[in-house]
DNA sequence: TCTTATACCTAATAGTTTTATGTATCATTG
DNA sequence: CAATGATACATAAAACTATTAGGTATAAGA
């Protein structure tokens, strides 16, 4: 599991392309599918995730659909049309930045007989 | 430049980093290598900068000691044991991040051509 | 002399997350 | 059939962190 900070800057970047590969998710599909893909290691809190996907929703790149399950219901988010350029942004975003972040931490080693302590 | 919180969760790693191939560094010495060696994109402002390093000295990762330079006081800081532990293991969690996050997205879209919007 | 760079720092505000809680349905198992 | 765990939404208080803005001061260069 990666420490919280980590995980915290990269929120929204992982829900917008979670939806771009999928054309409608729900929230609680969105943790589930993550923590399957990362064998655990990304694990979203509903704390966090509920109050991100609803400010992504006022800024205009989700819009929403109820569909009642039996008698429950479920809050669908779907990327507009924007929200759709706003996924290719961050992802790419993410991307130069690993970039970025990896050749300056490069010079630290890059051996890695070196790099785990104990 | 990139956006500041993508920036955020990785204060720590890029200062542990950073001191853990420098031997000792002043403070407004970090922001000035960060931002050289990243072409700008990195800009770590002073008032996350310093009580980031207050903390991480209290936290017992890092020693001080003031060295005058004509009449102005600078405070180098300088990796402990335990910093230097800390270290190779904020490195090592973040490389293995950012592999999580890529595979993560990857799916999103492997071709160059399809990632930019407009 | 004025501006920019160097060099430290912090406090109020704003923003976000964690933790905890609440509600409710459905499936499984002892 | 009752209890538990999974599904599924949501929010509010507390904790934490960063931004913004300000403060102090020296040094260099135009």
């Amino acid at each position: 599991m990666y420490s919280q900070e980590l995980i915290k800057g990269t929120l929204k970047t992982i829900v917008l392309s979670l939806l771009s590969e999928h054309d409608r998710m729900y929230g609680y599909e969105i943790t589930q599918h993550v923590k399957d893909k990362t064998a655990g290691e990304i694990q979203l809190t509903e704390g966090a995730l509920y109050p991100t996907l609803h400010k992504l929703e006022a800024e205009g790149f989700l819009t929403t659909e109820k569909v009642s399950i039996g008698k429950r219901v479920r809050k669908y988010y779907r990327l507009t049309e924007n929200g759709n350029k706003q996924a290719n942004d961050k992802v790419n975003e993410f991307r130069r930045f690993s970039e970025t972040m990896n050749s300056l931490l490069n010079s630290f080693s890059s051996n890695p007989e070196l790099q785990w302590s104990n």
